[in-house]
DNA sequence: GTTAGCACTCTAGGGTGACGAGTGCTAAAA
DNA sequence: TTTTAGCACTCGTCACCCTAGAGTGCTAAC
């Protein structure tokens, strides 16, 4: 089907459209890349290419843009993702590490860099608490009526909430109930900690004990979103195609969105490694002209997280997916150091 | 120099174009606002206005656009801000409340609603933990390498790091610690933090001591800069005036600046209260075009941060002046009610 | 199988002219 | 002295037309 030409003219093409946005006619690739034959020959091999559904035609006297099957394809089988030169790579290095010991600090470091590296609108997803393990409980007498619980949750990660009690409490009680919290609940997730809880809780500790646990149940878990940080926004009216503002809105309005957002990046990075989405495979309708390159970041064997990067279909492919790898991989080592 | 009709008819521009975004002419003002007299009286009345520079004529055979000293003018004299109707104010006291115990979401909703009741960018700056003063110092021991710092500041805010000690440390040290600094740094403020540590442990606690402070002082305190929340970005292309890129880019950028936006937020709302800062009155050329409306937010008596909106010189300025006093006072009033 | 030539299609961009909104000025009216 | 009507003039907008240029598909020749 796909003789060695016609990949050529593809290729050519996938290029050509990638640099210029402008739909490419066979006498432009005759001219630039040098298939060896006339633009009369080339445009056979379009017409067939046409056929199979790898390239569209805007209109009747254009040239050709790649289809989001052609892109498929060129991403499938043509790409080779670029080479990211040592001292880059070093530099990088240096200014995530910088913010190693924030960790939302660092998430944000590596958005604006994924975003400048590939001048595109870049998405981090913060680490999912959700599906960490509880490492520790403490509650600290604040004062007569407010209690700080503190959850440390393995990859180091902490969280806080005030509660406030109606009647006095004992202060003494505290530290032996962070203990024996912290020994029953070691080792569950974020998510199931509502239920353990409750298990664990009930009945013991007397009036303490209920009334934690009726506030912690209905507040410290409830509700706890992804954050997602969001970097390069502006970066989508460089994009030709999205000079059009009635067009660029629908994506704007998705970015502003967080929650879709994170649904989004999450959804699309379900497996583990460099995913490419591209155009109309996207389950969302605002980015049926986009494409999506997402990868999985992890703390150890564990997932725990994920980036992203949405441009324009026409997209330089090699380029973000080298990217992409890279600060995810970055991120992972980075906070696989941290708590070991 | 302003007779009342002069009043009357700049009154009738200015309300005028903040509605229709297009320049107003003479006969459209002797129509719409019945003030008696004649389109050609008016003209003259606009003439003189012209004089003054309280209007612009954007060009020779265009109706008038206010200045920026015209909707100073306005403002300062003709403005009454608007009420806003009691159910809709309970609504929002309502939608505000339910996320009282996490500051951030409560930070992040007060910016939506914002954005939502104004139709422009809200900005919020989340409270200002540099002002904060220290109320409790907890050391927590993660395990043998590892050190949980949690600080308790003044308004409800909890910040925490993990430290890592490069030998092994005595946690039974810890609470003792803890307590010590505590009683020693209460009442420091955030900022002062770091002298005032290395003025306490100086010489104290032995190598742990030294080891804490040596990392403390370098890392807990560190470049903590102030997180703006911000929403209604899209908003921005609803407004006729930014309908053309090149001219909304130059917002847009600043918006993703987090760091120069919080500034000038932080440098408008100086003065606490309500202020409104129109065109070139703004420190940052990329919004000589917009007017800003902030206010600061409290706990107590003490100022800890700022809000405001963003949108085009032609704003709705009582409407925005109204929400935005009302929802910093919604957000001082959550806030100091949390400490009580 | 490849190529040159040709008629055809379509878009982008520039130019033109009518139209409408608005002005300033002058002279008359109040 | 103030207000108004009338008039000539200025621009910006929009619809329209036209042309240049790029690209195509088809056919016939190589």
């Amino acid at each position: 089907m796909l003789n060695e030409r016609k990949i050529m003219v593809l290729q050519a093409i996938v290029d050509d459209y990638i640099r210029s946005a402008e739909p490419v006619g066979s006498r432009t690739i005759a001219r630039r890349y040098n298939l060896g034959v006339s633009p009369a020959t080339i445009r056979n091999e379009m017409a067939d290419l046409e056929e199979i559904g790898y390239i569209i035609q805007p209109h009747i006297s254009a040239g050709r843009i790649p289809s989001d099957k052609g892109y498929r394809f060129y991403v499938d089988v043509l790409m080779e993702p670029s080479a990211i030169p040592e001292n880059q790579r070093s530099e990088i290095q240096r200014r995530v590490a910088a913010y190693k010991h924030e960790i939302e600090l660092l998430v944000q470091e590596i958005s604006k860099l994924l975003s400048v590296l590939t001048n595109y609108v870049a998405v981090v997803l913060a680490p999912q608490i959700n599906l960490c393990m509880i490492e520790q409980i403490q509650l600290l007498a604040l004062d007569e009526y407010r209690i700080l619980v503190i959850l440390v949750l393995h990859p180091g990660l902490v969280q806080n909430r005030i509660i406030r009690m109606t009647n006095r409490y004992d202060p003494e009680a505290l530290p032996r109930m962070s203990q024996q919290l912290t020994s029953r609940l070691q080792g569950v997730t974020y998510r199931d900690l509502k239920a353990s809880l409750i298990k664990e809780i009930q009945g013991e500790y007397g009036d303490l004990g209920t009334a934690l646990l009726d506030i912690i149940a209905s507040e410290l878990v409830d509700s706890k979103q992804e954050k997602a940080f969001l970097s390069g926004t502006i970066s989508i009216f460089e994009q030709p195609e999205f000079r059009d503002l009635d067009r660029a809105k629908g994506l704007l309005g998705l970015l502003e969105q967080k929650e879709s957002l994170s649904n989004l990046i999450s959804t699309l990075s379900r497996y583990s490694g460099v995913q490419v989405t591209i155009g109309h495979e996207n389950p969302v309708e605002e980015i049926h002209e986009c494409s999506v390159v997402t990868s999985t970041y992890s703390v150890g064997n564990e997932v725990i997280g994920a980036i992203g990067v949405i441009g324009p279909t026409r997209m330089e492919y090699a380029n973000v997916y080298s990217v992409v790898e890279m600060l995810a991989n970055s991120l992972s080592d980075i906070l696989t150091e941290l708590i070991k």
